[in-house]
DNA sequence: GTGAAAGCGCTAACAA
DNA sequence: TTGTTAGCGCTTTCAC
């Protein structure tokens, strides 16, 4: 590979000259920048990005930590920071922590490391990469879930309101007997929607705790089937739990909604395809990523400033699983 | 952030012995061992990954070029290919070029600028792109998608028997006016599964050509629906597609499979709760990603040797939408 | 407007 | 076994 004295050699100009046409900087005499120019081509020349990273000890990669590169409400969000990030001149690099807090602490020490411009991260609950994270001079912009025990620009959904109009929809609808699945302890999400879910209710909850995997959702949903006192409806706290849920509904023979009504948080893609089709609670995902990348943005042109939570609202779609 | 010499001056030795401990050289002394790891704590000193690189003129990363960060069979493959990469010691950086040929292009020439270990890539047909990697040094594997005129490790499915399959298995079920939608000319696995699907076929073929995304089959479908002599069944040669082409015939209420067959190409998330569900022919996806990011350890251990190409079987699915 | 030279933080020869 | 030193490729003063 070339490096920048070849071109400089090749054109009979100096590296600096070089590196100053190749900047866009206005003060070059517009015949040594056509010599610079006709050598970066002829010698197929690329600048190092790794040296110059060194040099400015700055980078434009933005790394995004997100919990579960297989769910479709994460690779959404993704949409949202990439076309800020692309607008902004930063390139987003993707890291999939795969709900796994050792690979979110791997990733958090791989993003330090590299001197990253920026992380978003949606938190799989591990507080050492929190606290990593916080301790370190590196802008940070948690979306979706909090950062455990961080301050830090955040933006979410009203996670409590959304479940707790998910129940009262149900009990509006003259289900009784509401059960609750969600995620694990610990991860914000999870346990914010369990607490609307349990402020709605008049009578005991009755809560499952899973993962935040459809596999985690079928499970669930079989043990409480399999309960002396089985549930009339259940609000699942997440998409692909509400997948599980409802195929191990299915699979029993359950009748949904009449014998048993669901409402899962997240939009579920394809939902009107799917028969009975879910009511859910639909977050406005993409502009989740937008907003995060845009405090990110604000973060890294003023590290000072006093961190932001931003709650975008969420929004009841009502299908067949809760209407009888 | 502290460098190499504070933590050196720290421990009281020279930034050398502090890189040979940090880099697990066994020629060093286990009280120097001691004070360094100790200085390190103290300071919380972490290597800066920049500099490393530079002098080393290697990285650990991958990029892992996608043309859909939100179709579940890539985000499926990306999971193969990470397993891989973290047992190697390597990071996956994920680019989403969004099925657009210039965005792609950026990502190869980011992934050429910060000196990547190694491309996976997914092609979305641009020629430059591919040209770009193939004359660079870097090693390069193609998954799914062949890269354009290139001539490089590739790991796909056996497109066009996987196509022929699902045509044949349309005609077995009694349809006779089968119909094609496809994706962009150019796209290879566009390409090999018209191909199939023409070879399958005695009856002049009906061919629509859109983007692989959902709205361009929901378009598509529109279209054959509206056009003098309207199809029995439908080939459909993504995932994405098909679910556009369903939510269309749904719709407008054309009865599948009565009215209309139709077999999707790749497995569709939660095929089994849509109704009607798709007759798919699904990929081994996971083992796509898999193979291709072992491939490219292969190459990066011994870049002269032969281009591999790895076909794997691919394998029809029959559900509801095609069986009349 | 251009070039010379220093140095970003690290690793790897080489010397001791 | 440890330290000294050079240099990876680039950008950016500073002097001209």
């Amino acid at each position: 590979m070339p490096t920048i004295y070849d071109v400089a050699r090749e054109a009979g100009v100096s590296a600096a000259t070089v590196s100053r046409v190749l900047n866009g900087a206005q003060t070059v005499d517009p015949d040594m920048v056509a010599r610079v120019l006709t050598a970066v081509r002829e010698l197929g020349y690329r600048p190092n990005a790794v040296a110059r990273n060194l040099r400015r000890s700055r980078t434009t990669l933005w790394a995004v930590i997100i919990s579960d590169i297989g769910n479709p409400f994460f690779t959404a969000m993704v949409r949202g920071i990439e076309d800020v990030a692309q607008q902004e001149g930063y390139s987003v690099v993707l890291c999939n922590s795969d709900e796994d807090p050792a690979k979110e602490e791997t990733y958090v020490a791989a993003a330090l490391s590299e001197q990253m411009a920026g992380v978003i991260i949606s938190s799989s609950g591990s507080v050492k990469a929190a606290k990593t994270l916080i301790e370190s001079p590196i802008p940070v912009v948690a979306v979706d879930r909090e950062l455990p025990r961080g301050s830090v620009d955040t933006v979410m959904v009203d996670n409590e309101a959304g479940a707790r109009t998910a129940v009262e929809h149900l009990l509006a609808a003259g289900y009784r007997r509401i059960a609750c699945i969600t995620g694990p302890e610990g991860v914000s999400t999870a346990d914010l929607r369990l607490r609307g879910y349990t402020a709605a209710l008049s009578a005991p909850p009755v809560i499952v705790r899973t993962d935040f995997r459809e596999q985690g959702g079928y499970d669930a949903m079989a043990a409480l089937l399999s309960s002396p006192e089985p549930p009339d409806a259940v609000f699942v706290a997440n998409n692909l739990m509400t997948v599980g849920a409802l195929r191990c509904l299915k699979e029993r023979g359950v009748d949904v909604p009449g014998e048993m009504g669901l409402v899962g948080f997240d939009e579920v893609p394809w939902a009107d395809l799917v028969r009975p089709s879910p009511t859910t609670v639909a977050q406005p995902t993409y502009e989740l990523g937008r907003m995060a990348a845009r405090l990110l943005v604000d973060r890294i042109a003023t590290p000072a400033a006093k961190p932001a939570t931003i709650v975008l609202p969420a929004e009841l779609h009502p299908r067949q699983s809760s209407s009888r």
